[in-house]
DNA sequence: GCATATATTGCTACGTAGTCGCAATATTGC
DNA sequence: GCAATATTGCGACTACGTAGCAATATATGC
């Protein structure tokens, strides 16, 4: 049980009121501060000017428009980027680079390509080189970077090191974290990309209005983020949801041509879209290879129901185009199961999905610490 | 994000104090009690102070032979049965209650046996008499009563209405909180069996050392109890880890005669409990059977590891006497499936383990509650 | 039995943080 | 310009935790 002095109430009490300008996009006034935080006005006054000086936030002008009867109300803004993260992606053949401030504003991006997706060094050197590029081009000291997230596929355990991994040989057991945090020296996670796609359907994406739920990508990159109270769970060395080693699956399942839908290059996922598409269209051999996938998947989705039931499930991946079809196929082969009650949503991946699902993790996991608070 | 005056922070400490006593057996000084909430000794007597006045500490003799120069020490001890928790099991043909103080110490206990495990309204009405004479045994004031907790078999809501039973069909639909809140008048909550054994198992079992895990209770009454972070996960409409409708179980599982270990009525379990012996034995037709059960077993260990990897899973249920037989048995079928790494424990239920999971369970989620704060 | 050593208590003084409320102030509307 | 008004600026107050000194109750040595 945690105990509290004096110091540790204002400590609490200024994360507050940060929590809430950082969750403003514009600026406010003493009185909206009050009416959020259910402090007094005295204590606002004093943990903004405690603020000011500390460089997180400043008077502003008043909005346009803003006049009316009696003395003017005195304006602040927050400075998000006193505080910027980083978020890395290497799902080769991809890796990109997103900065953005403590409100998740994106200030800076960068991206390249891999030649070879089993050569992890080179990889890696090429994120950090692409790191560097958008740290660059945000145009922001160096020494402002709290956090840094690397999103990567396959599983790693919370030292960094990836554990197994989809791409190739070459890639469990390297350590994705200290280079990183060498080369930035900030604090730095390295997170399975699923689990990042789960993070950013939670901030922007098909399931904003849920705390628990489970982001399904399926395909021969099978596998699923799982969200619990609002809290990533990883499991040990961050093998939950790794779906792929699944008996359910079907042991031929990876090489099935519809199970492109979710590979990291998009000529593979084009062609299994294009079958998706036939069988829409009525050709008979596509729908068969359709019915075929998307029995599988329901499988799957029947496996985490039993185990978690989630009260939500998300179909993700790389559906664009084609979300009214896969939910068609996937409603008739889940109508053919015995489910737990859930709601079984089919979403494209939001744009940047990883990128930005890494910004999200970052500022969530950094909590108060962005702030340089306890 | 919580904000906190100078009254929260006394409450605050006042928990943490409250806490350290309730986690102490005997008597305690100022002293230890500085040492293990690192607030100051003055607070620490206001704290007493207030606390000796609201009736939850008095100050007691010192122990024997504690005596030693300089002026003596005063001691005080925590008043532990100003509070109780009451946690009924409702597990047909089995139904009990037990009574027990803000320390978890058993006051009082009480049950019974139903003559028609269907009738759900007449197994009620036993468990509300059995509960009843279990706080008469214990002679407290009922109005001490701070919480209830009622472990029944089958999944639930968290509005205490059964969703889906083992038992028979009387059960779903059956709000089992109301009668309870309404005979004691205390916060109620129902919680799945399976569930209040993985408690138990955390709290005095297998499990003592780890905070995420996953207690698999095989055979016909298959379910799962989750428990992440410390804390229980139940799922949508309590339905998490209800392993029965699983396909991966295989369709006739429930009638296989060593599926019978997890059954509620005693003869069942121990028949398949002489079944695993004589497979001990070398009866060959008997080891069939069992390699069989635990084939499937381990298809459901593997299912879950593969969705949820929980470092550590424990397989429980009606093994006394046969834990290493079904050790023996379970680890060959574990070794043939491909397993994520994971530390896979057998161990008998803990004695009461329902009930005595029950009274835990109302604790921690009675929280700072039970000491009518905040 | 009395003086001394010693550890703990009881208590006062103090600093910090949040709240309350009054007077000063800067603006609009007439 | 003057009244009306909403907000600021700030002093007074209170609550709580901390620091530290003096009083106190016991054991021990002579």
């Amino acid at each position: 049980m945690p105990v509290i002095d004096q110091s540790g109430m204002r400590r609490l009490n200024t994360h507050a009121v940060l929590r809430v300008l950082a969750d403003t996009s514009g600026v406010v006034t003493n009185a909206e501060l009050v009416a959020q935080t259910r402090l007094s006005r005295r204590t606002i006054e004093l943990i903004l000017a405690d603020l000011i000086a500390r460089g997180w936030v400043r008077e502003a002008d008043p909005p346009e428009a803003a006049a009316a009867a009696g003395r003017p109300k005195k304006y602040f803004a927050f400075v998000a980027d006193r505080a910027l993260v980083l978020s890395v992606m290497i799902v080769p053949p991809q890796v990109g680079a997103v900065v953005a401030d403590a409100q998740g504003t994106e200030l800076a991006r960068a991206s390249s390509r891999l030649v070879n997706d089993d050569d992890a060094a080179a990889a890696v050197h090429m994120a950090l080189a692409v790191a560097g590029e958008a740290l660059a081009a945000s145009a922001r000291d160096r020494d402002r970077l709290a956090g840094i997230v690397v999103g990567v596929s396959g599983t790693v355990g919370v030292d960094g090191v990836v554990h197994t991994s989809p791409v190739g040989p070459e890639w469990p057991g390297k350590d994705l974290r200290t280079p990183f945090q060498d080369a930035f020296s900030a604090p730095t996670s390295v997170e399975n990309d699923a689990n990042l796609v789960a993070v950013a359907e939670h901030a922007f994406g098909a399931v904003r209005d849920e705390s628990t739920f489970v982001v399904l990508t399926p395909g021969n990159r099978v596998s699923a983020g799982v969200v619990i109270d609002g809290d990533l769970y990883r499991g040990f060395q961050g093998a939950a949801g790794e779906l792929v080693r699944l008996p359910v699956s079907g042991p031929d399942l990876h090489e099935h041509p519809v199970a492109r839908i979710s590979s990291p290059h998009e000529a593979e996922r084009e062609a299994a879209r294009a079958i998706l598409r036939r069988a829409a269209a009525g050709d008979e051999a596509a729908a068969a290879l359709a019915r075929e996938f998307f029995a599988s998947v329901a499988r799957l989705v029947a496996t985490i129901g039993w185990v978690l039931a989630p009260p939500v499930l998300v179909v993700s991946g790389g559906l664009e185009g084609v979300e009214g079809i896969v939910r068609t196929y996937l409603g008739e082969a889940l109508a053919a199961l015995d489910l737990p009650e859930m709601d079984v949503r089919v979403a494209p991946l939001p744009r940047d999905a990883v990128l930005r699902g890494g910004v999200r993790f970052a500022l969530d996991s950094l909590g108060a610490d962005i702030f340089g608070i306890d």
